[in-house]
DNA sequence: ATGGTGGCCGAGCCA
């Protein structure tokens, strides 16, 4: 029996659109869950018999009505406890989604996210589209320690922020752009230190060294040019971020047909 | 360089 969990994320930007290489992922990478968001599908249209049939038996989906936003999880293990917050008391907001996964009698608790992106001008007063996402990683702060009932949890998604100076091609190019400015950086490290979680990626690849997990659409050769921010986050509970034995950024993933501006994280934890 | 690209849905919004 395996004691291992692989966990990957990955903001797909329409999973209609990029179904097969969500599929070239199950098929090529074959993680236990992969964490979708940015899915843009009502449930009602979400591909989930296609990753069916390639083992991917659990689905669970929050598409909202379809147009904006959404997330999913996509799992060859049960999943139990399927929760969907709404944040910011918006009636319909899908941004988030939480299950639990069982492996070697050991269950944890995802919780799967998409942080607003907040808009061009980084001004809470003048953007409400920023005040809608300082708003959320504020709720985020004050819930999300409390929701796992006591299950040790993952805490994934494109989180809209990349917190350090090497998490972005130049932090003095971008500090007061949207993603990288003080306040935001502040505010989703409240997030993380309100729960206590470990931000996984950076135990796996030092702070000196720069990350990214996205490249913009707009850059005419993104690999040469490299302009990167890290947006997306796995973060673990101690307990489980001490069971981490694998972390990486498939960025070949952003060269694949028809590509997402994302690349997948994957991560690896041993529940022997 | 205040553009550039891409997906929603079928114009303008969102990222």
């Amino acid at each position: 029996m395996t004691t291992t969990l692989t966990v990957a994320t990955w903001n797909i930007n329409s999973v209609r659109m990029r179904r097969l290489i969500v599929e070239r992922l199950l098929n090529e990478v074959g993680p236990d869950v992969v964490c979708l968001q940015e899915t843009k599908c009502q449930d009602a249209q979400f591909p989930s018999a296609d990753f069916r049939k390639l083992g991917y038996e659990h689905v669970a989906c929050n598409g909202g009505r379809g147009g904006y936003h959404g997330v999913a999880i996509l799992s060859r293990l049960p999943l139990a406890d399927v929760e969907v917050r709404d944040f910011c008391g918006k009636d319909v907001d899908p941004r988030h989604l939480a299950a639990t996964v069982t492996v070697n009698g050991r269950p944890v608790r995802l919780h799967n996210f998409y942080v607003p992106a907040g808009g061009d001008e980084p001004d809470p007063e003048a953007n409400p589209k920023f005040r809608h996402k300082l708003d959320f990683l504020a709720e985020m702060a004050a819930w999300l320690p409390g929701a796992s009932g006591g299950v040790p949890d993952v805490v994934v998604g494109d989180l809209n922020v990349a917190p350090y100076e090497t998490d972005v091609w130049s932090h003095k190019a971008l500090i007061d752009v949207v993603s990288h400015t003080p306040i935001e950086c502040e505010a989703l490290e409240k997030v993380r230190l309100a729960g206590g979680w470990v931000d996984v990626a950076r135990t796996f690849v030092p702070i000196e060294e720069r990350l990214y997990t996205w490249w913009s659409y707009r850059a005419k050769d993104w690999r040469a040019t490299d302009k990167g921010r890290r947006l997306d986050h796995v973060w673990a509970h101690p307990d489980l971020a001490a069971r981490a034995t694998a972390f990486r950024v498939l960025k070949d993933a952003r060269d694949w047909d028809r590509p997402s501006d994302h690349a997948p994280l994957l991560v690896t934890l041993d529940l022997g």
